[in-house]
DNA sequence: TCAAACCGGACTAATTCGGTCCGATTGGTC
DNA sequence: GACCAATCGGACCGAATTAGTCCGGTTTGA
């Protein structure tokens, strides 16, 4: 149950390219070397980000990627679903599947009120979003959950 | 990044042992079979449950397992994270390492808000609410996420 | 003492993750 | 038109994780 390096990389892809000026073409290689990740990986991330409609890509001389949409328009979900594919916390938030046993099925509501916690945040979350939380930091991140705000104790 | 099927089970069995009479002891290849879930492993998963103290299992003849508290008083989180330890929803999130990267730090930041949100439903819904909601069906699980509430409209 | 149960660790098969490789294709440039 | 710069797309691969299995050991009741 985590995230995986893909959909990280694929987020920190995209803040990298925002950071340029806007519509700037950006070579593949050079996005790999800034943020440290494999160039041949990086390549197949783009590619199905740019399926999904998040990235333009060029080829040829003078060739590279950029941003299809405003940074303020591409969310944290659309990342990850185009590179995981729709989100299903659990076998039975598949779209194509349907949950036959009666105790799975009150788990399945379960995993499915957090599932859709989780696409809430990362719903409201663009990469413009993360781009400026880079810019400041010593906030919002590590231990403490204080900018989560409306947390119950959590029993234990 | 899907819950595993060990969790489930976990919770299953957990949810037939509650199903019972309070303090009742049961066999695990009951268990097993009520909930087909494979004996030996259905006895891994107890064996963690057990040491975490979520059940209590008796060993010789008559022997089984019972819960070891009330159904009010078990939570999933408990039994998430008796089964797969602390909940990481990535690598920089979990107890020990941390983060070195400007940018994976700004991503990390929303992946722990969506990991506190799983952890509050979770931390919030016990064995016995499980239960109930088993006995109530046609309400609270599949598709359209009426069940959550305060979801803002998700973007896209 | 014997059999019923769980305990615990070693082992295994299948799947997913995290990549690599390479030939194909597309587009500038000379 | 040849050539080079880039991405595309699919095949492949090793390592890690998941999902179990197996079996000998230990505890306990009859």
């Amino acid at each position: 149950m985590q995230i995986t390096r893909a959909v990280e990389y694929g987020a920190m892809g995209l803040i990298c390219l925002a950071r340029r000026g806007p519509g700037e073409t950006v070579l593949l290689e050079e996005i790999s070397q800034e943020e440290s990740i494999p160039a041949s990986f990086l390549g197949k991330i783009f590619q199905q980000m740019s399926r999904a409609g998040l990235v333009r890509s060029i080829r040829g001389t003078g060739g590279g990627v950029t941003l299809a949409k405003a940074p303020e328009q591409i969310t944290l979900l659309e990342i990850f679903e185009a590179i995981e594919g729709p989100m299903a916390l659990q076998r039975c938030l598949a779209p194509t599947v349907t949950c036959e046993r009666q105790e799975g099925c009150a788990l399945c509501g379960v995993f499915e009120q957090a599932q859709d916690q989780v696409k809430e945040v990362f719903g409201r979350t663009t990469v413009a979003d993360l781009l400026k939380r880079h810019a400041a930091p010593g906030q919002g991140h590590r231990r403490g959950g204080a900018a989560v705000g409306k947390l119950s104790p959590v029993v234990e």
